[in-house]
DNA sequence: TTGTATGCGTTATCAT
DNA sequence: ATGATAACGCATACAA
């Protein structure tokens, strides 16, 4: 009878192809060993479809080849298409995706901080709402989108140069009179910096505008009624909305519909993501897009970067327009 | 100088309480001790911050608390919500998710599968399109959507109902001709049925219903000719379409703007899954709604059950209809 | 260049 | 109930 079946050990390797079990640990780590041993042991391997065990090796060198991924959740797109994007980039560097979701909640942040970490992950990448996140010394953590001093890396999308673009990109397109509306988390982050890009290049510009910020718990009526002071005899007293995401966007546009303001005959529209119906199909709205792969691709490589390495402490990528039918080009 | 700092261990604590290793043991595990030592212990525990290292522990004990999740992507807003519930799921239950994307590739399905159980975690749960997928004994895994047979449990809509559902709800609000629009993958699987209950279900009424299925690799232009041919003297054949996919409604919705078709007064339309823009705001059509969170508890329950358990081969979880604007009501 | 021996942090099996 | 000790599978320093 046999014994209860378990996955071969190195030993076991090490006994089929008449080895020391530290010949076999060489082979399977790269280490060069003589040709002969080389290929015995390969073979041994082959035969017992052997695999390493990643706990034993994760207990003894430290390294697992895991990093976390911390964000609110997956539902919002912007979210997901992200962590998609984080996911490739770690699988192509053959690390694998710890994903937690911290549904905004500064204290599971924080928790989840401090469980990746006893975790023995080898890096974090969040997506945090907590101003006060404080991070061990040992990991290293890359933040998208909030800064938190130069001792921990933020990877951003150029908010400001993309609120920037959309005075811009609507100023082009004949508007004269701008509004821009936003909910304003009160703590300060990267995204609050599409405000700061838009009101420069209206003053810039020489443009008139207003904003209307929404306290976070707000309802989102809070923006109709600004709509309503503003309107005048069937029009807006403005001909251009900077949303600062396309879910805000997507929102009033229905808002308008409903109010009998045609989009974007009688004003035109700019949101913030690039955010696509199902993923990949129309943009909900012409909108300021920001580049996943790039933002994906940075965190990772600063995550992976050795403890030791020194990393810049923000960087921010180039957003670009795109015309998604709230704009007349 | 102090040396590097290492996190301390449970040999540590044991010092520091003046206890044995296995009374520490004991205690981190739950297991009863002296009131008097676990007290000891416990603060011992908290003064020096101890957290018990999980790669050890995975080591020696084989259960690592981990869940392997497999799907294509995180970019349809359909699986990025069910992975979303998955992981709540897990968390709930402190189990992490690792998650492996497998793009739609059969062999990158097979190897994540594989690269799952080299790992060691505790169970995969995965929305597979390999037809022949092969899991070892020792790992459970749950399928969702589709059916590898009795030994594999899978969980799935009831898409058999939801495609009664549809053809049902249709003709309660009216229409009298219908059709119905999917992309065929050509293999099996769960969803295939959303066609067998859609035919079932016209034919029971004595509705007449014309079909059409799109091979995998097809454009969509494909949808596009199938109605010009149903379509004489600006009107089409049948006042009543359900697509097998809410994006497959999305674009359709398109196509018959652009054809000069009226939904929902001219045919009216429902889609399948029950997504929403941007996760949680509109519906794009009316549509038979997927219970996610029952799905994914269901995956859960019983991808954590103990090995020797058996399971229930297949599970069919129901669906509702909502309304979402392509039909009347 | 190859083999041996020790230890990583835990759990589990024993005596005590 | 508690404490000493032997694995778990692997990496590595060191000896051959």
């Amino acid at each position: 009878m046999r014994e209860e079946k378990t996955a071969p050990t190195m030993k076991d390797v090490a006994r089929e192809a008449g080895v020391a079990l530290g010949t076999v640990s060489k082979v399977v780590n790269g280490i060069p060993v003589g040709e002969e041993y080389r290929l015995r042991v390969e073979a041994a391997i082959e035969k017992l479809d052997y695999h390493i065990n990643s706990y034993a090796k994760g207990l003894k060198s430290g390294r697992t080849m895991v990093v976390a991924v911390l964000f609110p959740n997956l539902i919002s797109p912007f979210f997901s298409k992200l962590v998609n994007c984080i996911n490739k980039e770690l699988t192509k560097r053959n690390y694998r995706m710890m994903f937690y979701a911290t549904d905004y909640n500064p204290e599971k942040e924080q928790e989840y901080v401090y469980l990746a970490e006893h975790q023995k992950v080898d890096g974090i990448i969040c997506l945090s709402y907590n101003p006060k996140l404080r991070v061990s010394e040992n990991v290293r953590l890359v933040s998208i989108d909030r800064y938190f001093g130069s001792q921990i890396p933020c990877v951003a999308s150029d908010n400001y140069g993309g609120g920037w673009l959309a005075a811009e990109k609507l100023v082009e397109n004949g508007c004269r009179h701008l509004a821009m509306l936003r909910i304003g988390s009160p703590l300060p982050h990267e995204p609050l910096k599409r405000k700061d890009g838009f009101i420069a290049a209206c003053e810039s510009m020489g443009v008139p505008y207003m904003q209307k910020s929404l306290e976070d718990g707000m309802p989102y009526t809070e923006f109709d009624d600004f709509l309503m002071e503003h309107f005048h005899d069937g029009k807006l007293e403005f001909d251009g909305i900077f949303c600062a995401t396309d879910s805000l966007a997507y929102v009033m546009k229905g808002t308008l519909k409903r109010m009998g303001i045609r989009v974007p005959e009688d004003v035109q529209m700019i949101g913030f993501d690039g955010s696509r119906a199902f993923g990949d199909l129309d943009l909900y709205c012409s909108t300021i897009v920001q580049p996943m792969e790039a933002i994906a691709e940075n965190c990772v490589d600063i995550v992976l970067k050795p403890k030791g390495e020194r990393s810049p402490s923000l960087i921010c990528l180039p957003v670009t327009y795109e015309y998604g039918g709230t704009t007349l080009k």
